[in-house]
DNA sequence: ACGTCCGATTGACCGCAATCAATGCACAAA
DNA sequence: TTTGTGCATTGATTGCGGTCAATCGGACGT
């Protein structure tokens, strides 16, 4: 199933395609980690591409916690989905660091949409590229125990970084509790999981949540992609 | 939190409408129950609109069961994704019944995107739909505990019946295994919880996997609606 | 009516991950 | 240096949900 590794693999530049095409109409904005840009269930809102800094997406939990859905940083452009369908946001969105974006409003984007008709074919893409991501999280939200889902994890992310040399190293995209929430796990489990992974010899730990990928054969197959 | 509550609320003859416009371009065809419709991975396929029948949605899952993401009915537009971004299926797609469709191939939909920009715009608001409903999934697989997510997958199908009434009848879109992987939990463990909300009075098991809900506030409420 | 088959339900068990709690560690402020 | 603070890691414990297995019950065919 050497389709499902490359599954996500990136287009280099799709972002800045459309971001260039956009550039004109945004507004660059600076945001405060921990900034609330919208929640859940409103409509009012702004469309998003990130210059530097780190956005989360989530859902509220019944019992007060969140669940991830994404984490988006630089490059990365969102929230324009009640701009196209007219309904609320379907999540909430979070500065975590201090962040540099570029920023449309509701009426501006429409009004591109009728000078440019190939934005709605662009955003129907990126569309495309979020309802994968979600899918990935899915499954791994529905792949039991903690190894498989810590190994995909990191296994996207170094695919997403696209070195094929050997000892890859990448740095987890935020904190690793705001991580652990995206796999799915508390933080205990996924440090306990990186510890196993450690200790077969699988990753080792760097600092400032990166670690250093020494045998990726075995880390794809702790990750499920024997068959 | 009423905003929740009517989140999925359904945009009755939605689907209608782009189906019609579509529709000189369908072909109307019927498949077995169990049939494979495309793979995940898989280019080629069809976008296909359900007449009468169910078809589910999955990823497979490294331990060689399946994570069912979505279980579509009469009306239900799909499998359009390739088209628009060029990228294979992200997941697979199974009748589960005998199923008559209305099927269209990838070229015969590019064709009508050119005459019909609308097209495009329609196709917008259908992966709005399916985005919002893999958040759900996320949420509901993010949740712990049992009763919390059956009570939130039964409560959002008595909100696509709409009915208000006191005594509200829903039935199940498939088999209980099929639900079960749905809400992200074995059969047997759904079925010890349908059995619990109905020990509580909440719910009252019917024939056919259909359930009389005697106390909508409390199956609200166990599905964590009450802040 | 009887037997077969398949799915749903219930029972018994236990492994795993969440929970609670403590310690370690880096960095910033005093 | 010392103190404080936030985060990551490790330890000890428990409860929940998965697994395996048995039973039940309806649909269907002969």
């Amino acid at each position: 199933m050497k389709d499902k590794l490359k599954r996500n693999s990136r287009k280099p530049g799709f972002g800045d395609e459309i971001t260039h095409v956009l550039e004109p109409y945004f507004v660059k904005t600076r945001f405060n980690a921990g900034r609330i840009l919208w929640r859940e269930g409103e409509s009012a809102g702004k469309m998003v591409s990130i210059v530097t800094g780190k956005v989360k997406i989530f859902r509220p939990l019944p019992d007060g916690k969140q669940a991830a859905i994404y984490i988006f940083g630089p490059g990365d452009m969102f929230g324009f989905l009640p701009f196209i369908d007219g309904s609320p946001y379907p999540a909430s969105a979070e500065t975590i660091e201090e962040t540099l974006a570029l920023v449309m409003t509701r009426e501006k984007l429409r009004t591109v949409m009728k000078q440019h008709p190939d934005v709605a074919f662009l955003l129907l893409e990126h569309l495309g590229k979020r309802l994968r991501g979600a899918f990935d999280q899915i499954e791994r939200l529905s792949t039991r125990g903690v190894l498989p889902k810590i190994a995909a994890a990191l296994h996207s992310l170094s695919i997403d970084i696209g070195q094929r040399a050997p000892s890859v190293i990448i740095s987890l995209p935020a904190s690793s509790r705001e991580y652990a929430s995206l796999v799915g796990l508390t933080p205990e489990s996924f440090s306990r999981g990186i510890t196993r992974l450690a200790d077969m010899g699988i990753i080792h730990r760097l600092q400032n949540n990166s670690y250093q990928i020494l045998n990726p054969e075995s880390l794809a197959q702790e990750a499920g992609y024997h068959v």
